[in-house]
DNA sequence: AAGTGGTCTAGACCACCAG
DNA sequence: TGGTGGTCTAGACCACTTA
């Protein structure tokens, strides 16, 4: 009997959320105007209010809404700014989104040992991992070098395939594995010779330095990532919504 | 009549949030542990089973705890790491929080045009605002110099003492102003001479720059901030949720 | 089989905004 | 006053884990 990867069933509040979201990226509903309101959008799905509030929900959190108490659910206008990176998104992913025209160069793929400034604190050092190196270019300009290793349960191999395109398309589709969160740490800090020279840095030696620790749903790590960004390409964009819970 | 200024009555789901969330700070539920079951709660807090489920989406978001299905609600060992500083949070709740010992320098606070970098694109670039300019130190070496554009409605003035220790405590408690959500983008880049040396930036020109707009519950904009970072005192740390929603 | 979380429902009551 | 969102409830059924 085989492994099931018919999963991602989406749930009636997902699909609802999804379905919103497309007509606000098209502009059936557009920014400054108000979303149909809940009852409204009840019976449109067919679904009780809660259902749809939690659909709203979602998209309050993506800062694609604004709810207004008494008024409606306002659509934002934010997604113009390079749209929401925050988040989990693969490089892959963004360059599909944004139409980025990337070409990825993947300069490694074999088992090594975890480099200790990212094994720390999460993981044994001493452990090997699948050494994926990939260097990104935008209009054959380097751009970003990715540093991925993979822990091998869960992830035994990567096909050239999926090393040169989309890894969480091989694990989330093929894998079937749920990505579920990552903790993601910006820093700027100066590099060896071997990148600054692969990313072209010149006389400096500073690049931003993004390292992120993936797990999966059932908080297995699978994926330590140092991405070395070149300083004048680098921008990460946020959107974020003011905490009620207080640490005292 | 003065204004209504009691506000911030929690609901139910916020109590149980934060409660829980003081549990797991204080250790009374430990990392690698379940929390008690979703009944469990209930019978604790006296609510129904989606209002406690409601409260463990917040900790959820906040990767306090991580929800697997047959088993229970796990307790994460994220905040070790210097704490979710993802969201908006002011600098001097950070110092709070993480007993920083930072002091605070008000360099100006005056009425003054917008640069056209920060309005760009939100805001009128003509139109002036109340500028305060910040800064931040830690063991008496400069970190962040902090350039605050306070818009008029809703802001008019703010005293001295609101500009030396928190803005946010003056907004929320004082002004009673709902602060929402904020766009937020980080860069580097070459900054003045003046930002350089009041920085201590040595040779060097570069500062890790991030910009805000930060807006209340209405969608009302109130605050633009420009941060200049120490390169080698920066660091972002994020926790990051895998979105369900995909554009296509 | 018993216990856990995941989802959905129908209804209730409240707070806020508009005309 | 009627329409909007904010919150809470009690119950139902399902999917998964563990024993």
């Amino acid at each position: 009997m085989s492994i099931d990867k018919r999963k991602n069933i989406k749930s009636k509040q997902d699909n609802i959320a999804q379905d919103i979201a497309l007509k606000i990226q098209h502009e059936l509903y557009q920014p400054g105007n108000f979303l149909p309101s809940e009852y409204q959008l009840c019976d449109l799905y067919g679904s009780s209010r809660e259902t749809v509030r939690k659909a709203l929900k979602q998209l309050t959190e993506l800062g694609l809404i604004q709810k207004i108490r008494g008024k409606g659910s306002l659509v934002l206008d934010i997604q113009r700014f390079s749209f929401p990176i925050s988040g989990i998104t693969s490089f892959q992913e963004l360059n599909k989104t944004l139409n980025m025209n990337a070409t990825t160069d993947v300069l490694r793929k074999k088992r090594d040992v975890i480099p200790s400034d990212l094994a720390k604190g999460h993981v044994d050092s001493d452990r090997t991992a699948l050494h994926i190196e990939r260097l990104r270019k935008i209009e054959n300009l380097p751009v970003v070098l990715d540093e991925d290793y993979l822990l091998d349960p869960p992830i035994a191999e990567v096909p050239d395939e999926a090393a040169a395109g989309s890894l969480y398309a091989y694990f989330e589709n093929d894998l079937g594995l749920k990505i579920s969160y990552a903790t993601k740490e910006i820093t700027v800090e100066p590099v060896s010779k071997r990148i600054a020279s692969l990313l072209a840095l010149g006389d400096s030696n500073l690049a931003v330095v993004v390292r992120s620790m993936t797990y999966l749903a059932d908080t297995m790590p699978f994926q330590l990532t140092a991405s070395y960004h070149r300083p004048d390409r680098f921008k990460f964009v946020d959107f974020a919504r003011r905490r009620k819970i207080s640490f005292k």
